[in-house]
DNA sequence: AACACTCTCAACCGCCACGGC
DNA sequence: AGCCGTGGCGGTTGAGAGTGT
């Protein structure tokens, strides 16, 4: 009845693949092409079928795969087109240049779908899990409220992303022909339009950040728009290295410590404003609040809650922040929706930390640079005026957080609400 | 050091789609 | 139209590495 197998298996060989196996199979195909995968092992003089060559061929030996870990903004990629089209992992691979189906498939289930889990989140549909809804609290059902926005939030934000890294990837490539040491600095110079000074890599970074703020927050925003603006986020990514890195992520550079900060708000009242460090690539995120004395204070630990966290992403970030709103006595425990509300990260070295405000400049609508001491508090009215990075690309200041609000979770809610949400794959 | 347990991921298996005959 | 060979895909396995006791 069924069928038989694709070779005949007696006498060959299975299991792990001999480093004198994998030469010769190299060889021939790069000699030969592999041809008919049936024919192969006995050209190439191996006592293997024609499937197992392939597979050993198209997973580990093709010499234009990626190996090692997964970026984030490859994870974030992964999960957001999970979402899109379930356990399809050819179709996810296609959009990750240089991962296998199987590589994806591997990472997912070891990796993210546990993650996931963790979030409250069934790695399945994409949705808060049903458990989670249980019971009749008030509270559980805010919780559950939170968790929807955030896993449509996380999905939309992510369909952006994948979106325009690729989108910037094919920038970089355009680019790389005629300098490949710098890709993002080739990157910077197409997006800020302006002429790009000699700046260390983290002031670059904060020049693509700063043309941004030279956009005003959009009233409406349609998705053309969202791409433009959105696009210095993505500057910001690239110019960490040539891997991608989240606009979410920490970003890493040679001899400094990284701090990300995720500012927290609710919508109606500052004085619940936190932000969310993550320093120096630990997997402790720091939720500091602003608290009595009108000052985040980062080394204050009665008003601080130090989150052991297993994956040093923004989804992680979010779960800290859905961990301390369950666990809060009342900072955060309020009858709104606690949103996360994501900026780039601001950076920092052991001695300042680097963020915007927008206060100044008016003539020419030019944001300036605000260097803080890393030992010093932050103000009240200095966080305040830390940007934020609206999920439809838009921007606003912490001040303007209620306004823009409305205007972001309605673009998040089209968005995600959009079957033809611009992704290649369809 | 030894053992148990967990985790990772390369590899296998079975099924399916497709094209040639 | 039906059969067969082949390649591709997704689910699953199990050996080895890592970690805890």
């Amino acid at each position: 009845m069924g069928r038989s197998p694709c070779c005949e298996k007696v006498g060959l060989k299975k299991g792990p693949w001999t480093p004198e196996e994998d030469q010769k199979l190299m060889a021939y195909i790069e000699e030969f092409g592999h041809g008919s995968w049936r024919a192969l092992p006995a050209k190439a003089g191996l006592q293997r079928c024609g499937k197992s060559c392939r597979l050993r061929w198209t997973n580990y030996l093709r010499p234009d795969i990626k190996r090692g870990k997964f970026s984030l903004q490859e994870e974030q990629t992964i999960i957001q087109l999970h979402a899109l089209l379930g356990n399809r992992w050819s179709a996810i691979a296609a959009q990750l240049p240089k991962r296998t189906d199987n590589e994806i498939k591997n990472y997912w289930n070891t990796h993210l779908k546990k993650r996931l889990t963790r979030m409250g989140i069934d790695p399945t549909t994409h949705k808060p899990k049903t458990d989670a809804l249980g019971g009749a609290g008030g509270g559980q059902t805010r919780d559950a409220a939170n968790l929807s926005h955030m896993a449509q939030w996380e999905s939309a934000r992510l369909e952006a992303e994948a979106r325009l890294v690729r989108e910037s990837k094919l920038q970089v490539q355009n680019n790389l022909g005629s300098n490949n040491t710098q890709p993002a600095r080739l990157v910077l110079n197409k997006i800020t339009t302006q002429q790009q000074p000699s700046l260390p890599p983290c002031l670059d970074i904060l020049k693509a950040w700063q043309s941004s703020w030279n956009k005003p927050p959009q009233p409406s925003t349609t998705k053309e728009n969202n791409t433009k603006i959105m696009h210095s986020m993505y500057a910001m990514m690239l110019s960490t290295d040539d891997t991608l890195e989240s606009p979410t992520s920490t970003l890493c550079f040679p001899g400094t410590t990284t701090t990300t900060m995720l500012p927290v708000s609710n919508n109606h009242n500052n004085n619940n404003i936190g932000v969310l460090f993550n320093e120096n690539n630990s997997n402790m995120y720091s939720l500091a609040t602003n608290i009595d004395d009108g000052v985040f204070m980062k080394d204050n630990t009665a008003t601080m809650l130090h989150l052991q966290m297993q994956d040093d992403d923004i989804m992680a970030a979010v779960e800290a922040f859905r961990t301390y709103d369950d666990n809060s006595s009342n900072k955060y425990n309020n009858n709104n929706n606690n949103n996360i509300v994501v900026v780039p990260p601001l950076l920092s070295n052991s001695v300042v930390l680097e963020g915007f405000n927008n206060e100044s400049n008016d003539n020419n609508n030019v944001a300036s640079l605000v260097v803080y001491d890393s030992n010093d508090n932050l103000s009240t009215e200095e966080a305040e005026n830390l940007a934020i990075i609206n999920g439809d690309g838009s921007l606003c200041n912490v001040k303007n957080l209620d306004e823009n609000n409305k205007h972001y979770w309605n673009n998040i809610f089209n968005l995600v609400n959009d079957p033809l949400s611009g992704s290649s794959v369809f």
